[in-house]
DNA sequence: GCTTGACCTGGAGCGCGCTCCAGGTTCTAC
DNA sequence: GTAGAACCTGGAGCGCGCTCCAGGTCAAGC
């Protein structure tokens, strides 16, 4: 049996700043943006005050970094991190905010998907005109 | 046989600004904008200089808002604009144009597909929290 | 003719999501 | 101990895509 679980009192890993730059794609200035923003708790400081990320904090900004790129904007994300902060019993709002985004989401894949093929038929339209020149070129 | 084509020095039906606000959603200023912009040519006035829209400017407005909600970039839609009112020898220029922006397009669904997959991974999650609460909460 | 609403212009302002800056502190390697 | 890199903070600035404003002109109905 090996041992899964963290051991109780081991000191926790962490990552500075900038392995917190490599791994997300996140610069300096967007992490202290964040977490001057609520996005993310404060992080944790060296008696120095430098930052030092746990493997949640690193977790969190991966979910963080989802959110934003299915477009959730900064101030929604802030509501859905303040909920976390709040602890288990907003488990419901959070995940009512969730399936609402997926929602909006998938409502603007199915809406690029139809933009996509009327970009496919302007190429077309475009391609036979590159054949047959002299037709109308109305767009 | 039907005459399918416009009789020449027939008065075109022309459209106030209020109402192409009314067909395309756009505002009053963002159609003012567009035009100060470049993205479409100088519209016809009527002698006290007020803007009367044709059906070609229409149309071009509703190509115009496509690649907008693509996520085609102001400036971008600046160099179309400009390959489209130098002429037909622009052709190929503008099929180009399109063809990137398709690809970029389809490998941003493809991205958006992924994404929206892994949030409803995490609203499973939160699904089996609700059910069987006490479990962790990574996030 | 008058009123009222639609329209005109140039230019300033705004909300978003960062990004940059100045000036200072801390850490690491030697 | 010291040099140089990495890090800290508050706050200003920026690029994008509009949006608003002031101060005027024009048009349609009575």
């Amino acid at each position: 049996m090996t041992s899964g679980q963290p051991l109780p009192h081991a000191a926790e890993p962490t990552l500075t700043i900038a392995q917190v730059v490599d791994r997300t794609g996140l610069s300096h200035d967007t992490l202290r943006y964040y977490e001057k923003a609520g996005l993310i708790e404060r992080v944790g400081r060296t008696t120095g005050n430098q930052r030092r990320y746990l493997a949640a904090d690193l977790a969190w900004l991966e979910f963080l970094i989802r959110l934003r790129e299915t477009g959730m904007s900064i101030a929604d994300m802030q509501r859905f991190a303040e909920l976390r902060a709040r602890g288990d019993a907003t488990v419901p709002d959070r995940l009512a905010m969730l399936r609402e985004h997926r929602a909006d989401l998938k409502e603007r894949i199915r809406a690029l998907r139809r933009n996509a093929a009327a970009l496919d038929d302007k190429i077309d339209h475009y391609e036979r005109l590159l054949e047959r020149p002299g037709s109308d070129d109305p767009i």
